[in-house]
DNA sequence: CTCCAGGAATGAA
DNA sequence: TTCATTCATGGA
């Protein structure tokens, strides 16, 4: 299935961006992407995304890529005078943020404290793998979608298999507590609502609650404040920063950010040791 | 070996 | 209210 975007994005980028942990990597620059019930396999070649699914499921694709939004639109509205956020948009150019799945996001989240992305990764798909939920096969492998509460509230006794470490009770505590909890009940809380009841979650605290807001409920506001956001703010706005200035775009903003001082700190190293 | 990773809970001051 | 400490695990 071939679809074409007439608007700047990159697959790569989004891959490294830091809100998508179940993104597989195959062959040829293709991507095996998963989210709810439903999986694809996605290659960009230029303005085209070739799909490989259903001709009914690109609509949930698209709405995943978050392709109704117009991101040159928004991203023409960042202050001029910010020339570090202007650097990061010009190098940054084609981030998203993706319309994942709000409960997976809780879950992912959690997880993610002290941890580096890949061993993120790695949690998550045991998680997947241990809950064994499969959805379909590629190359004669199961492809397994994320575990319900329910599901995850039920295998909590095996659990201790996927390297959570302490954060292995506040998975418990959160798969119980979101049992009964409905996620469209919460879509229509306001932010500061929204943030409220998230942060009621064991093992919630503010910054992963802005992430679930930001990357689960696309609360396009949601500043998540990590160490890479810390030292951004702490290199290039000495003077100290208002995310109420990028209002109501501040999530993408500090996307931009958190990816561009990664990028910066990767070109120091290299240039510091060449290898 | 040490240090760090998209932090939060807990208790002290 | 703000702080210091503690919390497992894996990779560099």
């Amino acid at each position: 299935m071939n679809y074409i975007i007439n608007e700047t994005l990159d697959l790569k980028k989004i891959e490294e961006s830091g809100q998508c942990f179940r993104w597989k990597a195959l062959e040829n620059d293709k991507y095996l992407l998963i989210t709810k019930n439903k999986y694809t396999v996605v290659k960009q070649s230029g303005n085209h995304l070739l799909f490989s699914c259903d001709q009914k499921d690109i609509p949930l694709w698209e709405h995943y890529f978050d392709l109704q939004t117009d991101y040159e639109a928004i991203i023409d509205q960042f202050p001029k005078e910010d020339r570090w956020l202007q650097q990061a948009v010009r190098h940054q150019t084609g981030i998203r943020i993706l319309n994942q799945d709000p409960w997976e996001m809780v879950i992912t989240f959690i997880v993610s404290q002290r941890k580096s992305i890949p061993t993120i990764k790695t949690c998550i798909e045991k998680i997947c793998e241990l809950a064994d939920q499969p959805i379909g096969t590629i190359d004669d492998k199961k492809i397994f979608r994320f575990p319900s509460p329910e599901e995850l509230w039920k295998m909590r006794d095996q659990l201790e298999r996927c390297s959570l470490g302490y954060r292995l009770k506040y998975v418990i505590s959160a798969a119980e507590a979101m049992r009964s909890a409905s996620i469209e009940e919460l879509e229509l809380l306001p932010d500061s609502a929204l943030e409220q009841k998230l942060m009621e979650i064991h093992g919630v605290g503010k910054k992963v609650a802005s992430c679930i807001m930001l990357f689960g409920f696309h609360r396009m506001n949601a500043f998540p404040v990590d160490v890479w956001i810390n030292r951004a703010l702490e290199h290039h706005y000495p003077e100290g920063f208002r995310h109420e200035r990028y209002a109501p775009w501040a999530g993408l903003v500090q996307q931009f950010l958190f990816m561009e001082e990664r990028r910066s700190a990767k070109e120091s190293k290299y240039a510091e040791n060449p290898s």
